[in-house]
DNA sequence: AGTGTGACTTGGG
DNA sequence: ACCCAAGCCACAC
């Protein structure tokens, strides 16, 4: 595995529960800002391997990225189980939710 | 080595 | 606020 992929998984495992995190933020966590397709690729292939919680991966406007409408309602739930309130439309509150490591890091 | 890919992001109209 | 075009990156073939 290539060390950037390696970061990507660290950094998505590391999400808490309750807690997204966009792929920009993962991407630049992992070291390429500019990465955040890149983490796209990961997620595609690792979704089912790897046990990631790629449910609490959203794009940048707090949107359910994923297109496959089943996997998006699976999505919801989790997320929805684990007190992240999802719109109908399939949208989380950024503002509320959003998990910087950053502030994890102080406490 | 060149090309394609993808659940993105950002900036401009 | 919405839609579009272009940019961007690491990996698979």
């Amino acid at each position: 595995m290539q060390p950037f992929t390696e970061r990507v998984i660290q950094v998505i495992k590391a999400i808490p529960e309750g807690s997204v995190m966009t792929y920009g933020q993962i991407a630049e966590q992992a070291g390429s800002r500019r990465a955040a397709r890149q983490v796209v690729r990961i997620l595609h292939s690792l979704s089912g391997a790897h046990k990631l919680p790629w449910h609490r991966v959203v794009n940048a406007k707090g949107e359910i990225a994923i297109r496959d409408v089943e996997s998006r309602d699976i999505q919801i739930l989790y997320l929805d189980g684990e007190g992240v309130q999802v719109s109908r439309e399939g949208t989380v509150d950024l503002d509320k939710y959003r998990y910087c490591p950053a502030e994890a890091e102080q406490s």
